[in-house]
RNA sequence: GGAGGGGUACCAAAGCGGUCAAAUGGGGCGGGCUGUAAACCCGUUGCCUUCGGGCUUCGAAAGUUCGAAUCUUUCCCCCUCCA
């Protein structure tokens, strides 16, 4: 029998906790059915954090079902506590609403619109919990969360322990995270909530609530929160977030994640985030005996289904180039200079410092002054170093900090 | 409202009148080893500099002092206990 959606999440290791997996189990059998997933609007990009989730989605459309999106635009005005120290910022509706709007451009090259079936819906829970009215909410919907179990959530739990503060605002977030949940079954039937392994205890709210309020069944369903093995959240490294944005972080730099997986992690990750059929895969993985390919292998899936396959094929042609060969490979970060900048000569040190190089002189100082710093390929020994038009070749020059930062100087 | 404790760099945490741009650990960055890995070892980690130094930082503001992260006052914020 064909595997159906959750022996697929399962086999891939998607699967955590479910509020009753046999019941999901049979119903996705003959039914196509709608799932969603809450998406945190509080920057403008989604990053590789975000990634599994919409691997998810991806996998519920393969499999015949519907997934919503929800991009919070009520919820992030408030603010989710789960997993959290500390209050974050409050942002303001309109860079909230900025925000929407460029993560759903990532969610249009990520899902799959040309079924009408399974077309991805998009929903804004300010939709519905701008327009509510405070009594009539705690009268309805407030009569139906304790006190005694809010605060036993792991969310609420955890910041008590810690000492911590937690706002009444941000307290009240399970409560509206599971009335979402409530709308989107009674506007859209939706009834099942995926999320990762934090947001249980916010799941759970809303199934029970729909249960209460409907008396209608819907299910909860959460994924690992995956970890690197070093212990850190995935999304963020040195140089910053993995934005799934290419406007701010290239093709060829998101290949370069990949591509630098730690080794205990890439197993897992192909599972995660490509979509080689599981049982090809798990060959693969067994006869590949250089690590270093099912990194590529990696590489190329995960960027493929992102940048498509044309970027990736040339973010791959990049790393090769500069990694193995001599040569430059062109889809290097660019830094682009006015002729008239070097035509007198410029200051190595002003090359250096920009925003995607250094964030300052002294910075660039120590890099320099550690031998972390080459231009084409020879180590820079002098911070007062002139660059100039001799320094390049056909209007370019290669800057490389460390072994794995590289850029290209193009003169325009 | 009352009593007490506290706010120090990216994070945690020491310092409690000069020797403090601020110990230590984590993180980051560079180098070594390697495989563009992990672990490990070494170095480095406010800004600017004509390399002499200069400038800004220890919750905020004002003050005492030759000199303040350190003392005083006011304010803001957090925590614990009591009401």
């Amino acid at each position: 029998m064909k595997p159906n959606f959750i022996d697929e999440i399962t086999s891939r290791g998607f699967f955590h906790q479910c509020t009753d997996l046999n019941k999901l189990n049979s119903l996705i059998k003959t039914n196509s059915i709608k799932a969603y997933i809450g998406f945190d609007c509080t920057a403008s990009s989604l990053h590789v954090g975000s990634l599994l989730q919409i691997m998810c989605l991806r996998l519920l459309q393969k499999h015949g079902h519907q997934p919503i999106v929800l991009l919070g635009g009520g919820t992030t005005l408030i603010g989710d506590p789960s997993g959290k120290d500390a209050t974050r910022k409050i942002l303001d509706e309109k860079s909230i609403e900025n925000n929407i709007k460029k993560i759903k451009e990532i969610f249009e090259k990520l899902l799959d619109f040309s079924n009408k079936k399974t077309e991805p819906i998009f929903v804004n829970n300010a939709e519905w919990l701008k327009k509510l009215n405070y009594i009539e909410f705690l009268r309805d919907i407030g009569k139906h969360f304790t006190i005694n179990k809010m605060l036993s959530f792991d969310s609420v739990k955890l910041r008590l322990e810690r000492e911590q503060s937690l706002s009444y605002m941000e307290f009240n977030y399970m409560i509206l995270q599971a009335y979402d949940f409530f709308k989107l079954n009674e506007k859209n039937n939706c009834i099942l909530q995926i999320g990762g392994s934090d947001q249980w205890g916010n799941i759970v709210n809303g199934v029970e609530l729909i249960r209460k309020l409907s008396q209608k069944e819907a299910f909860g369903l959460t994924t690992p929160l995956i970890t690197l093995s070093s212990g850190a959240k995935m999304g963020k490294t040195e140089s910053g977030a993995i934005w799934l944005d290419e406007k701010l972080l290239s093709p060829y730099e998101y290949w370069q994640f990949w591509r630098n997986t730690n080794d205990e992690d890439v197993n897992r990750f192909l599972k995660y985030f490509t979509e080689i059929e599981i049982k090809d895969l798990e060959e693969t993985i067994k006869d590949e005996k250089n690590i270093n390919n099912l990194k590529i292998l990696l590489a190329n899936e995960a960027t493929k289904i992102l940048h498509g396959e044309k970027n990736s094929k040339e973010a791959e042609k990049t790393a090769k180039e500069t990694f193995e060969g001599s040569g430059i490979g062109k889809n290097l970060p660019e830094i682009l200079l006015e002729k008239k900048q070097i035509t007198n000569g410029m200051q190595i040190l002003d090359l250096l410092v920009n925003d995607k190089i250094f964030k300052s002189k002294g910075e660039a100082r120590r890099a320099i002054n550690e031998k972390g710093i080459k231009i084409n390929d020879q180590v820079v020994d002098d911070e007062k170093k002139i660059i100039s038009s001799s320094d390049f070749n056909d209007d370019i020059l290669k800057i490389s900090h460390g072994k794995k930062r590289h850029f290209l100087v193009k003169i325009y």
